[in-house]
DNA sequence: TATTTTTATATCGTACACGATTTAATTGTG
DNA sequence: CACAATTAAATCGTGTACGATATAAAAATA
C-alpha cells in the first residue's frame, strides 16, 4: 500500500468544487458516444432539449436558462443551424433579438434523443430518490455560488 | 404568473446532468475573481493544488488525478511555467518522462491561496456535513460514470 | 542485438466558455 | 424630435478540453 500516495489523492478528493469539476467531465464523456450518433456536443444538446421543451426563444431567453452568454451560445447556434437543426431569425418586432427555431430535423431529432436521459440515470447508479436529492442540493448550491458570485463582482 | 415558463424552467432543471454542468461554471465564476488576484485561472488552480500536496510529479500523474489528457495539461503546464509557478524538466531516469515541479513563487502562492477553500465553503451556503454528504455522493457517481463510459466505448 | 510494441508527452483541429468591446436597434428623457 | 442610455447579438482574444496523430524513448520480444 502506498499510503502517501493514496493521502494526496484523498486530499484533492476533498474539494467540492474538484468533484463537481470531475463529475462534470464524466458527464460529458458518458454523454460523448451517446451524441455522436446524433451529430450533436453535450452543450448542443442542452440547448436541443431547451428548444424542445420550448421552441421559437431569442438568444437571451436560452442564455438565462443555460447560464451562458451570447459569446458562447452565438458561435453554437451557428453550428446547430449548419447542421441544420435551427433556423435564427431576426425578430421583425424587435431587430435587435434573434429568434432560434427548430427545423423538421431538428424536432425529429428528440425522438431519437428519447432514450438518452434513462441510459444516463443508469449509467450514475443512482436510485430514484437519491438523484432526486442530488439535483436538489446542486440547484440550490448553484443559486447560492451565483449570488455569491455576483457579491464579489 | 407564467406558469408555462416556469415549467420549462423547470423541465431544464430536472436533468441531473444540467444541473451539474450549471454549478460547474457557477463555481468558475465565483472563483475567478478570487484567483485573479493569484494569477491563475481555475484549472491551474487545481493544479497547483495537487502540486502542493505533492510536488515533482509527471504530467501523467497529475492527470490521473485531474482526469485530464496531456493535450489539456501541456499547455496549461507550460502557462504556468512561464508565469514562473512551475518548471518542467525532462525526467533523466526516463526520457519519455516530463517532472513538474513548484518554484519558490509557486510554493509562496500556497500561502495566499490558503485562505480560498473556507471562503468558498461559505458561498456554497452549505453546512459542513451537507457538504460532505454531497461531495461523497458526487465522487460516487463519477466514479460510476467513468466505469459506464469505459463500457460504452 | 534488431525489431516490434508500448509508453509519455506534444501537436493539431474542433468546440466550448467568458470578459471586453463593438454594432445596431430600441427606449428614455429633455 | 433629438440625443443619451440601454439592450441584444456578434466579435475578438485567451484558456480550457478532448480525440487523433506524431514523436521519441523505453521495454519486450524475436
Amino acid at each position: 500500500m502506498d499510503d502517501a500516495l493514496n493521502d494526496d489523492f484523498l486530499q484533492l478528493e476533498r474539494f467540492l468544487c474538484f468533484s463537481v469539476y470531475s463529475v462534470s467531465h464524466a458527464f460529458n464523456r458518458l454523454y460523448k458516444p451517446l451524441l455522436d450518433k446524433l451529430g450533436l456536443t453535450y452543450p448542443q444538446y442542452l440547448v436541443m432539449v431547451a428548444l424542445w421543451q420550448e421552441d421559437d426563444q431569442s438568444v437571451s431567453s436560452i442564455g438565462e436558462k443555460m447560464y451562458l452568454e451570447s459569446s458562447t451560445l452565438t458561435p453554437l447556434l451557428k453550428r446547430l443551424e449548419a447542421h441544420g437543426f435551427v433556423t435564427r431569425k431576426r425578430d421583425p418586432k424587435d431587430e435587435r433579438s434573434v429568434r432560434v427555431s427548430l427545423t423538421a430535423d431538428g424536432k425529429a431529432l428528440r425522438q431519437k434523443a428519447e432514450a438518452i436521459p434513462t441510459c444516463i440515470l443508469d449509467a450514475t447508479g443512482l436510485d430514484i430518490e437519491t438523484a432526486k436529492r442530488l439535483n436538489s442540493d446542486l440547484r440550490t448550491m448553484r443559486d447560492q455560488l451565483e449570488a455569491g458570485a455576483k457579491k464579489l463582482t
